[in-house]
This record gives C-alpha cells, sequence and structure tokens, in this order.
DNA sequence: CGATTGACTAGTACGTCGTACGATTCTATC
DNA sequence: GATAGAATCGTACGACGTACTAGTCAATCG
C-alpha cells in the first residue's frame, strides 16, 4: 500500500534482495554537515517558503535520513535560527579599504540587510527570536564602528544603532507583509472602496496600493540619520 | 485504551447509559460565536504563547467541540488574524474632542500601538502576515488625517505613514525579540566577551545590554517626525 | 590481526497537530 | 409534526517534530 513517499528524489535505494545489491552503495552526496545542513534549509526556505521546510524535507533533499540531522542540529528552530544568519552575510561596501564617508557606509550596510531579507521573504517571519548570531552581529558591529569614528559619542551611540536597525527592521517586515498578490490587492482596494465612509483619507490617498517601497525607505533612512548625526 | 484526553475539563459527557442521561445536557457556556472565540484565543495566546495556541486546546477553553469552532472561522489563520487585529483596538486620546497639537496625537497613538503590541508579546511573531482589519485600518486613517490636518501635503503623506509605520513596527518587534531571560542575557554577554577582538565595540558599549527601550523609541520617533514634519 | 571506541547514520514509533467528512442536534417556520 | 437550515461535534487521516535504539564505519589500540 504505502508507495515511494514523493517520487522526486530516486536516491534513497529502493529495497531489494540484499544479494543483488553492490556492496557498498555508492555515495555520491557528500557527507552531512552543519553547513551542508543549514545550506539545503535556505534553498528550501526560498523555494518553499517557510511552511514548505519540514525536517522530513529537508533529509529527503539532502539524500539522508532525518534523524541523521539530528546529529548536527538540536532541533528545528537551530535550523531556522542558522539560516537566517547564513542569508544575512555582509561583504562590506564595494570600495576598497576605509571609505571617508561614513554616512554612504552605513547606507551601503542597511540597504544590504534589507535587500537580503527581501530576496529571502522567509527571513521576515523569523525576526520575533532573538537572531544575534556571527552575521548580525558583524553588521552591527561594522554599524557602531563607523558611528563612533564619525563623531556620535558613546552616550548616544546605541540610541542610534537601535534606532537603525529598528527602522530596518520594521521597513522590511512592512515591505514583505505588503507584498500581496495582484487578486489580494484588488480583493483589498474593493474592501476599502465600500468602507469609503470610515476611512476616507486611506481612500483618498490609496495608501495601500502603488507605493514606492524603496523610495520610502531611502528617506526615512536619510531622516533618521539627519537626526543621528553629529550636532554641528 | 483511550481514556478521557486531558481530564481537565469535565464538561463533556462521560460515555453512560443512555437511559441515565437527563433529557437534555444543561449548556451553562453561551453558544459559539466568532468573537468569543477571538476573546479565548486572545486569552490563550496571552498565557501561553504562540505555540500554545491550538484549535484542540481553543475548543477546550470554550467547552466546545473542536471541530465546532470551524463553523464560524475557516481555519487557524484566520484566528490568527482576528486575534492580532482585536489586541490593537485604539480609543483615541484622553483629552476630550480634537487635540490642537497634532504631534501629540500621533506620538500617542503610537506609543499606544506600541504598548498593546508588548501588552500581547505574541502580536509580534504575526506582523510577517497582511493584517489590516479594522483597528488597524481605524490606527491608518487616524494617523492619515492627523497628518493632513497637520499640512503635510498629499504627496508626502504615504511616505509619512509608512515611515512611521515602519520604524513602530520595528521597534516593537525588536523590543521583543530581546527581551531575553536574566539566563539568555548572561550567556550572550559571555559568548559576546570571549568574542572580544571580533565585537570589540559592541562589547565596550554593552549593545545589548541594559538598553531603555521606550527611551530609543521616544527619541527615534522623534527624529522622524523632526523630518516630516512640514517645512517651516 | 581482532577488539574497542566514538563519530555518525537511520528506521520505527509516539504523541500532537490541522482539518475533511458525515452524522447529529437544535431552532424556527410552516 | 414535518422540514430545513444553522450549529455542533466524534472519528479519522495524513503530516509533523523528535525520542529511542540499533546499526555502520573508520580510527585506534592491544
Amino acid at each position: 500500500m504505502a508507495s515511494q513517499p514523493s517520487g522526486a528524489g530516486s536516491k534513497r535505494p529502493k529495497r531489494t534482495s540484499v544479494w543483488l545489491q553492490p556492496v557498498k552503495e555508492q555515495r555520491s552526496e557528500p557527507p552531512l554537515s552543519r553547513e551542508r545542513i543549514v545550506a539545503a534549509a535556505v534553498e528550501l526556505l526560498d523555494s518553499e517558503g517557510i511552511e514548505g521546510l519540514t525536517m522530513r524535507r529537508l533529509a529527503e533533499r539532502l539524500g539522508s535520513g532525518v534523524m541523521s540531522l539530528y546529529w548536527h542540529v538540536d532541533n528545528k528552530e537551530d535550523v531556522f535560527d542558522l539560516a537566517l544568519d547564513s542569508a544575512l552575510e555582509y561583504r562590506g561596501p564595494p570600495q576598497v579599504a576605509e571609505s571617508r564617508d561614513w554616512r554612504n557606509e552605513v547606507v551601503h550596510m542597511l540597504e544590504d540587510w534589507r535587500a537580503n531579507m527581501l530576496r529571502h521573504p522567509w527571513s521576515a517571519s523569523l525576526l520575533e527570536r532573538p537572531a544575534f548570531g556571527p552575521n548580525v552581529l558583524g553588521r552591527l558591529e561594522l554599524l557602531s564602528r563607523t558611528l563612533s569614528r564619525a563623531g556620535v559619542p558613546d552616550a548616544d551611540l546605541n540610541v542610534s544603532i537601535w534606532s537603525l536597525y529598528n527602522y530596518v527592521m520594521g521597513a522590511t517586515i512592512a515591505r514583505a507583509s505588503l507584498d500581496l498578490s495582484d487578486d489580494d490587492r484588488a480583493v483589498g482596494q474593493q474592501r476599502l472602496t465600500r468602507l469609503r465612509d470610515l476611512y476616507p483619507t486611506l481612500e483618498r490617498t490609496r495608501l495601500l496600493l502603488d507605493n514606492d517601497w524603496d523610495g520610502v525607505f531611502r528617506k526615512g533612512l536619510d531622516f533618521l540619520l539627519d537626526g543621528l548625526a553629529p550636532r554641528r
């Protein structure tokens, strides 16, 4: 009755007589490792979304048994945490060495941060958890150092960093959650039109439609930086 | 073999001879309704967290069968959406009638928004989804109207609103995700201390510790409002 | 050389979840 | 009473995370 579970990956050996099998199943796959698991998880998340990542599917994609994953990883939460951080690597601004313009450096890193998260939309769903892996810490350190060099006094440093962090995360989440399908968008607008009496201003300015997300992000960021920049 | 499932709620009638049962089981509970379901869901989320909300537990708390819920609600996602919006009701600023100070009005509403979400920490985990129920729309409409009255031209209105929205959501999520237990906090700091070489600035400013979240929120908000306010 | 050990892989099984389905009960109307 | 829709709910199914346990393999040691 029970057939091969999903049919796609024919890697797992079919059950045949022992005598017919080669002495050693050639394993083309490299052995499992934390890195391979995380990489496969990111792939799976990218292609199937956050609901699509299950330990079974992950194992299938890796050509391994499900429980083998648990040797390298404590639980599924770990996989999420590792995948999130791994999607947030940062290589620094394009120029060589130190840029003299701290503001450009900050903007570049933060825009890259946001871009990375939008490239992996599932990452926005994972923000709730305390996610401070090496890549995130590295970005914060860079931010910290750049602002400090730019003249922000230590007393204001944390406020500045957290304000920027808050803003970037909020912009990313909002952007991700408003990325509706065209159908949803149409339905939403219809609903809004019907409720014109309750939300006249929203209807007038078409807040929920056609927004220039990137532009909004840049402008808000500029306002913040204006406010945070060392007073002259 | 199968015993009574969880033992707690002894409301469900035990299987006894038909002849011994009263003609009509008295039902002390009021009938189900979308409103009751949502209210119970919020209670459950508040007390057990986001993982604690299951349809079975929800039904148990309502003294109903699990599948009865599905008459009032399409699926579990609906319950989340409804619960989120219901936690975000806003009654307006304390003063009577119109306040003359648009800025106070905006700050009050946004601080209340954040406070509501922090009072229901699970709400931060739900931000990923497009969550525009009546209460959120009402808040956006209020924001929109207030800024418009304050003199923000229509062309800048959406940018302003989204910047503020982004900021509030980000601040809330960051705050919620950094609300570590004391143990986690200690572990985190130890880890950071060990990695002093990699993250010297973070270690120096103790970024991940003892932060004045409310203060940071207010200051960043002020910066944004300064930037967004109609130029003079 | 065989025995031992520890790193790693994996099958089976358990408890829990969301919910499809169909039967049942309730309430209102004729 | 008969009928019909509204509302309730028990059973069952497939999928999930993962505990437990047995297995494989390579390196090490006698």
